[in-house]
DNA sequence: GCATTAAATGGGACGCGTACTAAAATACAA
DNA sequence: TTGTATTTTAGTACGCGTCCCATTTAATGC
């Protein structure tokens, strides 16, 4: 591997700044006016830049699409913090945090729709859904509650992932089926923390 | 209203043939080559008629994705009646039934997101996720299932919510979110099913 | 200067879902 | 048969995501 002369590959912040200068218009539009008025093509023009470049910085509509789950997730997580702090009973905080996370979803349906459907139904490829570790990092929150309320059980993991899927659940079913008369969120919430605590 | 000369609407049988026509074709085409190769042209190309002709008798594309739905739903529905014959005691009956309905979107994931991940992230009318009575009617048979486990208690409603929603929840999360390392999802289900029994 | 290499542009193309309109086919009442 | 109301068709059009390719615009070592 002869390094050779020519144009040096642009520097990782380079590259990172213009991620982050599509990724905060994306955003800007997705706020504005929802994330079906998010295009390739109007993206690419009030950037400033050709459609296709934008190809050369994410992998497609998705992956952009992937880039605002950050800006939504720190939101929810705030909100969470934010509750808890006045909150100090570990079974309590559990509850709370659950609660909240819930009616988050619920009362931001397009959010929700933005995390955890945006991925196309007619898509083959499995992988097109990655989490990276500061994505996932929002959810491990629910795992230390977890163990604040059973320090001493091994079975933290599979109470923590069942709450975790059970809430998705919960806000998946109540925003996209909502001609089923489901219970109240809020009790099927609690319901579900029964499981768990 | 006076009624009036000229031709006559179709009446209802006709309607239905030619809706289950297409619908027919569509299946065919989901059976061989999954939603991805279902396209409104290719659609109307081999069913013999214009592309507009379809939107007569479909609202859509997502419309005709629904129409798919009554062929998974009876599919895992006849799943659980079949192992379910063989069960006697209600609580094993229960969970049964669960962990196969649960088992089933995670052994057939193209099919859980035909059902569950077919409404477009851009869509903004809400209303786009029907159910009809006959597709409510397979999800009603978990609440008999729980009443016959608890047959006095007031709550049914909010506990077959909850497992429903909760074990929707498992698969969308074992499904879209394949790096996280998950619990086992048979584990999950029980673990969801302490909040319900 | 030059050659080399990477990044970005431009344009064209494909198939898609869907909307619109005008023309044609149809099936009945008169 | 003629009129009339109802499908159905045909054609056009828009914007979309994405692919491809030829070209241009940097930025570097020589």
């Amino acid at each position: 591997m002869a390094k050779t002369a020519g144009r040096p590959p642009r520097s990782k912040t380079d590259i990172l700044e213009y991620r982050s200068k599509i990724g905060k218009r994306a955003l800007e539009i997705y706020r504005a006016e929802g994330s079906g008025a998010i295009s390739m093509r109007r993206l690419a023009t009030e950037v400033g830049c050709a459609p296709m470049t934008i190809y050369a910085h994410f992998d497609g509509k998705t992956d952009i699409l992937r880039y605002l789950w950050a800006d939504v997730l720190t939101d929810v997580s705030d909100e969470i913090q934010n509750k808890l702090k006045s909150v100090v009973a570990p079974v309590e905080r559990l509850q709370t945090a659950a609660q909240i996370f819930v009616a988050y979803w619920i009362d931001h349906p397009d959010h929700f729709r933005l995390v955890f459907m945006s991925n196309e139904v007619t898509r083959t490829d499995v992988s097109t859904f990655i989490m990276d570790d500061k994505t996932l990092a929002h959810f491990m929150m629910f795992s230390d509650l977890v163990e604040e309320v059973l320090p001493d059980d091994s079975d933290v993991k599979v109470r923590t992932d069942t709450l975790i899927s059970g809430m998705i659940g919960i806000a998946l079913c109540v925003n996209t089926v909502p001609d089923y008369p489901w219970a109240d969120p809020a009790g099927m919430t609690d319901r579900l923390l029964i499981s768990i605590i």
